[in-house]
Parts: structure tokens; sequence; C-alpha cells
DNA sequence: TAAGCGTGGAA
DNA sequence: TTTCCAAGCTT
């Protein structure tokens, strides 16, 4: 059969996301955008597979922003688990803080709002305006990129993120609000379960006839190497053993636990404790003990550097 | 603007 | 084993 000259992507994607969007927890129509906001935060840079558990758990303990704010921030932490990157924790909380005092405890709505927020950046403002709320505005992340480079540019990757990202994006959205937000949801799950980074399965592509990078015969990247991300020895490294030490701690703890967890270099522990003090995700006791922030100290007569 | 920031599973 | 990658934000 011929293709319809004036069919569109989105044309494709709503029915397709229809069938086979994945049933994730946050997309449940009785979330709140409390919960949505929870959800991206906690889905930056990090697989759906590992948020799932730690959502449930937020969602349970904290159901509301002024929940969130008013928990010890040690606890905060010690919930937020191997999530990674533990300063969104803070950062959320901080944010869950201006909700409950400035707006009523609810999660706003528009995007200029939400990215006066901590940690809420371009794209997490227009995920939550849109999937929470139903705005039309264009959603752009990692996945989008990927399936605009492809669909649109007949380009194997996506290059450095861009200006023209926004408004190439909206271009894609149909004109009404919902059918725009479902829309940007599509363009996400796609770029997630179809449309992948290694190994796309371009036969399951809902969009196949209508992409540029097919009709182009799938080009392989062209392009400078991207240098590869070293872990190994890294501060990062040393951070996250520092971090697991006090998060596995009941309490404070001595300054010698903190040196074990780091043995190899010790003045790269002592510049990674002081950056985490710095961020505001260790503290120090008067009496030079270490915590995560907000610890209850214990009153019992368990530490007395006189004896 | 580019670098720094965690973690762990899959290729 | 090593490398790549996963719904980014901040400085």
């Amino acid at each position: 059969m011929t293709l319809a000259p004036d069919t569109t992507l989105a044309d494709r994607l709503l029915p397709w996301y229809v069938a086979h969007a994945r049933d994730l927890p946050w997309r449940h129509a009785d979330v709140t955008g409390w919960g949505v906001l929870v959800s991206e935060i906690m889905l930056q840079q990090t697989p759906v597979a590992r948020v799932e558990p730690i959502w449930h758990e937020w969602m349970a303990r904290w159901p509301r922003p002024s929940d969130l704010a008013a928990a010890p921030t040690a606890e905060v932490l010690r919930a937020w688990g191997k999530l990674g990157y533990p300063r969104r924790a803070l950062r959320l909380q901080a944010a869950a803080a201006v909700v409950a005092a400035e707006h009523d405890d609810v999660v706003p709505s528009d995007v200029e709002t939400l990215l006066a927020l901590p940690g809420i950046g371009a794209y997490t403002a227009r995920a939550v305006a849109a999937f929470a709320y139903g705005r039309r505005c264009p959603v752009v992340d990692t996945n989008v990129r990927r399936v605009v480079a492809r669909a649109v540019h007949g380009r194997a990757e996506a290059g450095d993120a861009s200006a023209r990202d926004l408004p190439e994006t909206e271009a894609l959205l149909p004109l009404d609000d919902a059918a725009a937000a479902r829309t940007s949801a599509a363009l996400m799950e796609l770029g997630a379960t179809v449309c992948v980074a290694r190994g796309p399965r371009c036969a399951d592509c809902p969009v196949h006839d209508l992409c540029a990078w097919q009709h182009a015969g799938r080009p392989a990247r062209d392009g400078p190497v991207k240098k590869a991300q070293r872990w190994a020895g890294t501060d990062r490294q040393v951070r996250g053993r520092l971090l697991d030490v006090l998060r596995g701690a009941p309490g404070p703890v001595e300054a010698p636990a903190l040196e074990s967890a780091w043995l190899t270099d010790p003045a790269q522990r002592a510049r990674c404790l002081d950056s985490l003090l710095v961020d505001g995700l260790v503290e120090q006791l008067a009496d030079g003990r270490f915590a995560l922030p907000g610890e209850p100290v214990d009153t019992q007569a368990t530490h007395d550097p006189s004896s």
C-alpha cells in the first residue's frame, strides 16, 4: 500500500505507544505531580529497573513534598541508597521544601516555575509539565535526541545537545495538548525500547518507513571519537566509598572508619571527604566524628575522648 | 563550554 | 576483562 503523503511521526507513535508502552508505576493515572517529579529525578542517568523499587518506597514514606522536606537528610540519603549521584537526593529535598513553603505543597505545572527549583533543568521541567499536567511542551532527553537524529536527520547518533533541539522537537508534536504530551512520552519510549543506542530493533519500529536513517541505508556514525569515561581510581569512586560507609553506619563514625574505605591514596581520600563536606553530603561533628547531614547524635556516653 | 558527579548491568 | 551506557544538572 502507498503511504499517505501527510503521515506524521505522531500518527504512528500514538497508537504504537498505546499498544506497547511499558506499565511503569509513575505513569498510572492516580500519580501526582510529586510522584512524577520524584521519578524524573531518580531516572536521571539511572536505569528504570533500579529506580522502580526505590520510587515505591519513597512514595509510601513521603507521599507529599512537605513529608520529604521534614525528613532528616541522613534518612533521605539512606533511602536513596545506591541509585548514584546522591546530590540529586539533596536537591530533591530542597525542591520539596520550596514546593511545600511557596507552592502550597503542589508541584508547579509551568516550565518557568519548575526551572527555578533546585536540581530541575531543561529536561525535567518539561517532563513534569508534560507527563504530570498534560502540557504541550517539547521534552528532550537522550532518547528523543537519538530518535530525532535518526528519523529526521538520518544520522546514527545524536550530536551534542543544542538550542535547536527544542524547536525541532516541538515541530513533531500535534497541536492538541494531551496528544502532544503523549507524543513526547512516545518519543522517549521508542528511544528507550526500540530505537536504542546499541542494536536498534528497526524491524519492530512503528516509524520504520518514515525514518531518514533507514532511507539513507543506516550509515554508521561519523565524527570524532568520544573519550571513554574512566572509573577506577577516580574521585567519584572514592566519594562513593566514603558515603557508602556512612550510609551503612547507624550513626556518626570515627575518622579511621572512613580512612579504611580508601587506603590507596590518603591525600585523595582527604580531598574527597572535604568535597563531600562542601557539597553538604557529610557533616563533621564538634567531637570530630563524621556523619550524614542531620544525623541524630547519640546522647549515650559511647564516645568519650577523655577516657 | 566542558568537566565533574555514582552505580551496576549488558555487550 | 573492558567498555559502553542509562529519563541530566551544575558550575
